[in-house]
DNA sequence: TCTGGGGTCCTAGGACCC
DNA sequence: TCTGGGGTCCTAGGACCC
């Protein structure tokens, strides 16, 4: 094991501004200023707010809520479903603009990265200047303001880019690690969520603090060693992820949610082969196989059942897939529920180059592989150009 | 006011093997 | 014939995140 090295750990985590809906106004002036939300419009059965803007907030419209909820809170709002391919664009840009800052960027999702800024202030100047003129560039290139965190460990660093949001920025100096999680409502522990904090208050730790009285030990003891092990850790500012580890079981899936319970199989049918094609189609597009295909039904009462198969050979296409998800749904399906989801999902993706044992019947199969792929191909170059399963367009079917 | 869609990781239990 | 102990792989379900 190598020791520590003297240089201070320097980590940044940017995360951008109500994002969907800072887009949004950017791009349509006349919703600036104004209550908006992003998600759903009314009427939406069952859609939920994915983000509102500040203005919105106000009325207590946050993310996650049901889009019929905050248009009672919010009736005046302005609600629109989203673009989630603008989104993706100017996402891009920022995430480009911090390449110029650190060679080392995880991009965490959408809009939020942690930047390893380590060693660099020969080269920018201090944190803070450093993460100033990053916001002010942000600002300038994109129309887009953006929330700082900066700590010495990335877990730290993600807490603070949170607390003073929008166009934020907090600095945990290098040893006041501790301190500053000390101050935290137990709200803020990034990775608590409410089962863990119930179960927190259940076992008398009601703020960070009291958990950070506690032994690892007793924590392991009364949570598990997983969960005991996370929460002593957390308090302390100590938990940290490894910059640049392996992503592994990569999984590509696909669900849906239906305005109404779905009962009769031809509808049934009809969804499961919508979703194969879409997860098909995204695997192709990254050049990616799977052995192992997922079945996700979610009843009427919200009670969810999952199965899973791992098979010799990899998926091969779009009916290879459709059949094994028929099996999958066969096995757990219990008839006469009101179905209200479904979803599937290929797991453990691996790259197309890599070699692959074949079944008998490849030969067949890849043929079939081939023409689905110069369909996929020729819906990449002529979106306008639908060519779906005739089945996809049979009664029942939009 | 019933609760989206895309993910990742962890855990517990069973099967199977030595 | 009453039954060990470990390792590994797989599955189902749950927690959490944005």
């Amino acid at each position: 094991m190598e020791e520590d090295s003297a240089i201070p750990k320097v980590y940044f985590h940017v995360d951008l501004d109500a994002f969907f809906a800072s887009v949004e106004q950017l791009d349509h002036p006349e919703y600036r200023g104004k209550p908006l939300i992003v998600g759903g419009i009314p009427g939406d059965r069952r859609a939920v707010v994915s983000t509102a803007s500040y203005e919105a907030r106000k009325f207590g419209v946050h993310s996650a809520m049901p889009i019929v909820k905050a248009a009672q809170l919010c009736p005046h709002g302005i609600f629109v479903r989203g673009n989630y391919q603008r989104y993706q664009e100017k996402s891009l840009e920022v995430m480009e603009i911090f390449q110029n800052y650190s060679p080392e960027v995880i991009q965490m999702s959408i809009d939020e990265a942690f930047l390893d800024l380590t060693g660099t202030s020969g080269i920018f100047g201090s944190a803070e200047e450093t993460a100033k003129r990053l916001k002010k560039e942000v600002l300038e290139k994109t129309g887009l303001t953006v929330s700082v965190g900066i700590a010495s460990t990335m877990y730290v660093a993600k807490i603070a880019s949170g607390l003073k949001k929008p166009d934020g920025l907090t600095i945990v100096q290098d040893g006041k690690e501790e301190e500053f999680m000390m101050s935290l409502p137990l709200e803020k522990l990034w990775g608590c969520g409410t089962k863990t904090q119930e179960r927190l208050k259940a076992a008398g730790l009601k703020t960070i603090k009291e958990i950070h009285g506690k032994s690892e030990n007793l924590l392991i003891s009364i949570f598990g060693k997983g969960t005991g092990s996370f929460l002593y850790n957390a308090v302390r500012g100590n938990r940290d992820m490894i910059f640049g580890g392996e992503a592994k079981n990569h999984s590509i899936s696909s669900e849906r949610t239906f305005d109404f319970d779905l009962t009769d199989r031809t509808s049934i049918d009809t969804a499961l082969m919508e979703l194969c094609m879409n997860v098909l189609y995204r695997m192709h597009k990254e050049h990616v196989r799977s052995k192992t295909v997922a079945l996700k039904i979610r009843y009427e009462d919200f009670t969810t059942v999952s199965v899973q198969q791992t098979s010799e050979f990899p998926v091969s296409n779009a009916d290879d897939l459709y059949e094994r998800c028929k099996t999958l749904f066969a096995k757990k399906w219990t008839a006469g529920r009101g179905i209200r989801l479904l979803g599937i999902a290929c797991q453990n993706v691996e790259d197309k180059s890599v070699p692959v044992q074949r079944s008998l019947f490849a030969s067949a199969d890849e043929k079939k592989a081939k023409v689905e792929e110069a369909i996929f191909a020729m819906e990449d170059k002529h979106p306008e150009l639908k060519i779906r399963k005739a089945r996809l367009y049979s009664k029942g079917a939009k």
